[in-house]
DNA sequence: TACTAAAAAGATACATATATCCTATTATAT
DNA sequence: ATATAATAGGATATATGTATCTTTTTAGTA
C-alpha cells in the first residue's frame, strides 16, 4: 500500500532516531535496517534533501539525523517519497465535470484521510518509546 | 495510494453495478469510465478471472456485471488487482526475529487495517444508491 | 449454410516508474 | 598522502500502465 521506499524511509529514520543524533554509516543503517545497502544512500538523500538527516563525508563521516524526533511524524517521512495526496476532484478529469466529488471518490478520499491522520498521529520518538526493547523488529536478536 | 489500476476497476466495477447486468462494450465502458480504451479490456479480463463480470464474445457480446452489487464491496475489487496484505510478521525478514510487531509496523498494520475496514464497509450498490443523480464524476452532464 | 461484421481474448511491443547495483568523484579525518 | 565515507550519476531489472495487432468466437444476414 505504502511504497517499499517510504517503508525503507521510515526503518531508516526510526533507526537513526535511537542513535539520539549520533553518527552512523551507510553500511551501518543498511545493516541495521535491513534495507538493500546499494539502495540505502538513495533513500537517505531524498530524506537529506527534506532536512530530515544530514550526511558527512569523509573518515568519520556518516548519516545523522538533523530533525527533532519528537516533532516529526510518520506522515512526513511518508511524504518524501511519495506523497499520499488527497482526492479534491474526480480524477476522471471530464472537462464538464462538478466539482464536489462523486460517491466513489468521496469514499476513497475519506479512506485516505483516515491513513493520513493515522500517520500523522505517531511521532517518530512515539515509535521508540512504544518499543518495548524492540524498535526495530530484528532488534530482538 | 491505490494504484491507478484499482481505481480503474472500482470505477468499471460502479459503472457496470448501473447497468444493473446490461451488456457494454468495453469501448463503452471505456468512455463511460474514462479509463484508456486499450487497458480497459486488461482490467476487465482480470475482473472476469475473479468472477465478478462476465464477457460474451460475437457481434452482441459484451461484458456485464456476474455478481451481486449489494454483496460485494469495494475491498473486494482493490484486492482482485493489488491485495492489501496485513503485516502479519515483520518485513525484515531477518532469521531470529520474533513473532511479535514492532510498534512502526504495529502502526503501519494498524493504517492498513483501517482502509480495509473503510472499504469492505461500502458494497458497489451502496455507491450507486448514494448516488445523488452522479454516480461516476462525469455523470453530471 | 456459408459469409461477414462485431466483439472478446490473446500476444506483443513500448513507455514510464520503481527498485537495485556499480563506478567515479569529492570531502575529511588521521 | 591515504583511507574512509558521502555524493553524483549511470546501468540494470522488474513492475506498471498504455497501445496495437492478430486470433477466436458469435450473431446476423444474404
Amino acid at each position: 500500500m505504502l511504497s517499499l521506499t517510504a517503508e525503507y524511509a521510515l526503518r531508516i529514520m526510526i533507526f537513526l532516531t535511537e542513535r539520539k543524533g549520533g553518527f552512523a554509516t551507510s553500511e551501518q543503517i543498511a545493516y541495521g535496517t535491513s534495507v538493500p545497502a546499494g539502495y540505502t544512500i538513495k533513500v537517505l538523500q531524498q530524506l537529506a534533501k527534506a532536512g530530515y538527516v544530514s550526511g558527512q563525508r569523509g573518515r568519520t563521516g556518516g548519516f545523522y539525523i538533523s530533525c527533532t524526533p519528537t516533532e516529526v511524524n510518520l506522515l512526513q517521512i511518508v511524504d518524501v517519497i511519495d506523497p499520499l495526496k488527497r482526492i479534491t476532484d474526480c480524477p476522471l478529469g471530464r472537462s464538464d465535470h462538478t466539482s464536489s466529488l462523486c460517491p466513489l471518490h468521496t469514499q476513497l478520499d475519506k479512506a485516505i484521510a483516515v491513513l493520513q491522520k493515522n500517520l500523522r498521529s505517531m511521532t517518530l520518538q512515539d515509535v521508540v518509546d512504544n518499543a518495548d526493547g524492540k524498535t526495530l523488529c530484528q532488534d530482538a536478536l
